[in-house]
DNA sequence: ATCAGAATTGTGAACGTTCACAACAAAAAA
DNA sequence: TTTTTTGTTGTGAACGTTCACAATTCTGAT
């Protein structure tokens, strides 16, 4: 402040000129590297303070060093459907949340992008997204976070890249929760609770998720010493529709459930739809669990009992890690986060 | 692809080189510049496809060119707020959706930061970004669209800024809906089903779409004709606890409303929850109407009729406006978009 | 006092693009 | 044909930072 000639063209030359040294010594002591005098640090860091310095992020990236960018990747075709069905996306807002505070704690900013679902089609869109920002490291969310093609691209381009939803923890840093263990705690809250029938309403059967899902469920069950066939699973689509119709079935059978667990909230919502068509109460005549937790879930009637994925947290650490990469650190490893079982009114005591 | 010696290093030397001409000319086609041979611009648009060559950002915004980059901004407290809460949020996942959508079109990239409430911490944090990102445009949300402040900082950067939630239209781009006009359709809705007291729970009453949303409920009314006693105008904060008071205590007086309308959807369910305790059934008993239309009011019991708001729209709309302003285009001006008013179950007849 | 070694500071080049302007070629006017 | 105008292409410098390395100053041992 002061002339104001020209605005926002404060450059690490005016720093140095005003502080009586060099460029380098400059960038030494914005960089935080040793071998800087403290006097002289002192003295340039007031500079920085008194002129308001702000390094020019493309001028740092065109000498050599980081961007101070990660780059968020979704899958366009499931995120674009998300929001035009008006169904809001809170799995975006979610990692925008751990994403940005993370990144805002290390002076890193976050840009968020769709690819494509084809696997070709994304290739070549994470190719010119990375070849014209040139982030320091990239986070990978499913499906693309199972997709070799985009990891080797990344490989290739040595740039870091963190996977959440996926558990190898090779080449990447991982970052996951333990999806069959959740699984298997919901199942044996209902347990607890008494019930001996219980359905489980997956969403895409391939989905490496929805597996791990199923087999903690039937670990749940084994566990506990139920017969065979205490468990049912269903196949709900991750969506309204499909999952009332096998929610229905489910309900007509001659020893319906008296719980089910659903693979999401949208299904769960499915279940509570069709308990009231069917009048059934919930929680008195059938619980519900769902495995997401949106906000919604907070509203319905009655709130729903959920897993709570830490997405969050999950695209936090990721974060954190990528950026330690950049400052050195080896760009593996496996972080498996906790999850939270939140009991809201949804699940009840099996009625006698 | 080939030998694989430089990943990710093809630079505009590289096309140059290999169709045969200067960097200059290669620079010419990249920003559909006049003045080139159409010959020469297929032979290197077709290098340039070869190769599979970008544009590097940095090094674009270093030349004196534009950055590429919108910078969307969003208050601090607020947001953080909302998901330290648990409670989602709707207005960044929309935001989002507009922007990143529109950004994407035109080869721009969105950026999304948050700043401080306060307003000097807010114009520090302002400029530390703007002095490392350098952004073609900024977008300022409520309440920072309303502060001077920060617009006058961009304004002596000369950045170009758009505003959303204001209507003034000068200095800037404005984008924003018609809250009057749609405070006054939904009331006016209400009143054609027959409900002759009708109570608005506003939010903050010093924020300025609460205002313009009590004075469009006040014109409906007087507009049909009713006393002025019709309407009741009562205070919720945006908040359950605070609406879930004023609402019970409107539901006690003598000559209780049969209709509501909640400023926005959180204090609807506040309206829903109440009636429900006090045992009227919502539509038959009580019409609900909300003002925001989160993803959740889909899915209560009944759903919610609402104004929906056009947030990713508008976000949208401002990113059309400020990157035609970076290409040359005077970057002033209002643009009213339209809300809808979507009717679900929550609105019925008032039953004799 | 002298010198080796370490710590500190500074200098020129580089990063990949665009800008300003110069050079050249082609078309239009004289 | 010659000149002018217009269109097309190329060249050196600049943007703000970091890198690699050179130069200088300090430290502590001999």
């Amino acid at each position: 402040m002061g002339d104001g000639s020209k605005p926002g063209s404060i450059t690490i030359e005016d720093v140095a000129t005003s502080a009586g040294v060099s460029r380098q010594t400059v960038s030494r002591v914005i960089n935080r590297r040793p071998n800087v005098k403290d006097s002289v640090r002192a003295r340039v860091q007031q500079a920085i303070d008194d002129l308001g310095y702000v390094p020019n992020l493309s001028a740092r990236r065109m000498g050599g060093a980081r961007s101070y960018l990660i780059l968020a990747v979704n899958d366009r075709q499931r995120t674009l459907e998300n929001w035009r069905a008006g169904r809001g996306n809170d799995w975006v807002d979610q990692m925008l949340y751990g994403g940005m505070t993370e990144c805002e704690r290390h002076g890193y900013h976050l840009v968020f992008e769709l690819i494509d679902t084809d696997t070709a089609k994304a290739e070549g869109e994470l190719a010119a997204i990375i070849a014209a920002l040139r982030p320091d490291g990239v986070i990978l969310t499913p499906p693309h976070c199972d997709n070799a093609g985009l990891t080797g691209l990344l490989e290739r381009h040595r740039i870091a890249c963190a996977r959440v939803g996926h558990q190898s923890g090779e080449k990447c840093v991982d970052v996951f929760m333990d999806e069959e263990g959740a699984a298997k705690r919901a199942t044996s809250h209902l347990i607890d609770l008494g019930h001996r029938r219980i359905a489980f309403v997956a969403g895409a059967p391939n989905y490496g998720n929805s597996a791990r899902r199923i087999a903690g469920f039937r670990l749940a069950l084994a566990d506990a010493g139920l017969p065979g066939d205490a468990g049912n699973v269903g196949n709900g689509d991750f969506q309204f529709d499909p999952a009332a119709a096998v929610i229905d079935e489910m309900l007509t059978s001659p020893s319906p459930p008296t719980a089910i667990i659903a693979d999401n909230d949208e299904m769960a919502f499915a279940a509570l739809h069709v308990a009231s068509k069917r009048g059934l109460r919930v929680p008195q005549d059938l619980s519900i669990i769902s495995f997401e937790d949106t906000p919604g879930v907070r509203f319905s009637v009655p709130p729903l009992t959920a897993i709570r994925q830490p997405t969050a947290a999950m695209i936090a650490k990721a974060c954190e890690q990528l950026i330690a990469t950049s400052t050195g650190k080896e760009g593996t490893g496996r972080f498996e986060l906790p999850f939270d079982l939140i009991e809201r009114a949804s699940t009840a005591r099996r009625q006698a």
